[in-house]
DNA sequence: CGAGCTTTTGAGTACCGTCAAGTTAAGTGG
DNA sequence: CCACTTAACTTGACGGTACTCAAAAGCTCG
């Protein structure tokens, strides 16, 4: 029933060991030999954050990257308007940042948290250093920056030719473990959020869902939406 | 008073030594040993495409990427509804799909030349042999690889949260060298393309060039644009 | 229970896309 | 070189989607 569990389960004081652990599972550590981790954790250290502080804001000198533990972080940009635009969602166990490493960096997004978060801020000096040693962890990592180029070029494709009904129903799809099979997805964050990170106001999510609800093709209960049927959500959003 | 000199003053019988220079120019191989670009070059081979063909399609396994010598390519990626958005717009001297590498490989977008063109064909395994032998070029590709990051990210931005004068303003004021002083851009294709590249439809665009034309801030002459004073022209777009 | 959120709902509006016609430029063949 | 065809671009009228402003309803938590 608890919203953000997982508050629950990590022990708040997080011990480098516990760290170190949930460090190797995350896929940009899980192939590094824990003694070449070891001296990078050592050198980080955890922050804590409460809901609405910035991390580290668009342009300013990038020093280190983030594994997120508890909590919660948009990634942010913002037009000359004011209006803001969230790229990501961060959720805990995700790395960010790590990619502004190679550009001699400065951060091409803002870092704020959205709850009380504590972060694990590594120094990427030493990180860019352990790389250049091992060919392997450069390949790797080549890899994930593409991968987070695919995102980004499809999240650019829904941006711009996508109606509002096939950019949520595209999200929920994308947060459905399987596609043709019952599902029920918790939102990652408020709706106000939710509807940033679409490119949409509060409002007009409001009303989409609602149009999905009455379609019989999902139903809502805070922010926990059950999809009975994944496939006919497709469907009927492509059709919008 | 030819709209594509280009072509006339490369000759088209594109020898491997003229591009082997013109590769050694390119921000990605300018680090690279002479003696690294020659067994790369001896492995590529230049192709040409009529206006339409497709060079690769969204999806599709990578195997190579591509040094674009004369014409234009459009990286395309469609919605399923079938509406298609330009993602970046080729130019000559430009390498593109040299991202894709890493992943193990599908292309994420479709390549479209729009006039008849010729690339060359770089197979990408010898390159990436080639990269994990030296870890400084992998560095280096990395870097790459944040910068269109970076790019992405502002196109994000630019989609999500700017009106159509404010997208057509900042893309001007992109293809000026100079920001503070009178400048005159070529549009890069034709004003469909552009206008696709920049999520709008060919008649906005139309209507938006004229805004600013009657407005006084820039002159338009088929695809030449003068832009009087840039910052000027920036201000009013910020108003809109 | 009431204060301060988040979310929903409603009414009005603006921006941009669609459809359609007209104009200009470019390319083609006699 | 000039008619002719085709494509590129512009202009107009209209409509729909999604935003803005405003208010009410629903949660959450002290």
């Amino acid at each position: 029933m608890n919203p953000t569990p997982l508050e629950k389960v990590v022990p708040m004081g997080n011990s480098k060991e516990a760290l170190l652990l949930r460090l190797h599972h995350t896929p940009l550590f899980s192939a590094w030999p824990n003694d070449t981790i070891a001296p990078l954790l050592a050198q980080s250290q955890p922050l804590t954050l409460e809901s609405g502080d910035i991390l580290f804001a668009e342009g300013s000198p990038a020093r280190s990257f983030y594994f997120l533990a508890v909590g919660r972080i948009h990634l942010i940009t913002a037009a000359a308007t004011g209006q803001e635009k969230i790229v990501e969602i961060i959720q805990p166990d995700d790395l960010f940042a790590e990619a502004v490493a190679f550009l001699g960096g400065r951060y091409p997004v803002t870092a704020q948290a959205d709850a009380t978060t504590t972060v694990l801020e590594i120094p990427l000096d030493l990180f860019v250093a352990t790389l250049e040693q091992r060919p392997f962890l450069m390949r790797q990592m080549l890899a994930r920056l593409s991968m987070r180029l695919h995102f980004l070029v499809k999240e650019l494709r829904h941006l711009s030719v996508e109606s509002a009904e096939q950019r949520l129903a595209s999200y929920l799809l994308e947060l459905c473990p399987v596609v043709n099979s019952p599902a029920a997805v918790d939102l990652p964050a408020k709706k106000a959020a939710v509807a940033a990170r679409l490119g949409l106001t509060p409002e007009t999510l409001s009303r989409v869902l609602s149009r999905m609800r009455k379609a019989g093709l999902i139903e809502v209960e805070q922010r926990t939406i059950s999809i009975p049927d994944p496939l006919a959500l497709r469907r009927w959003a492509d059709g919008h």
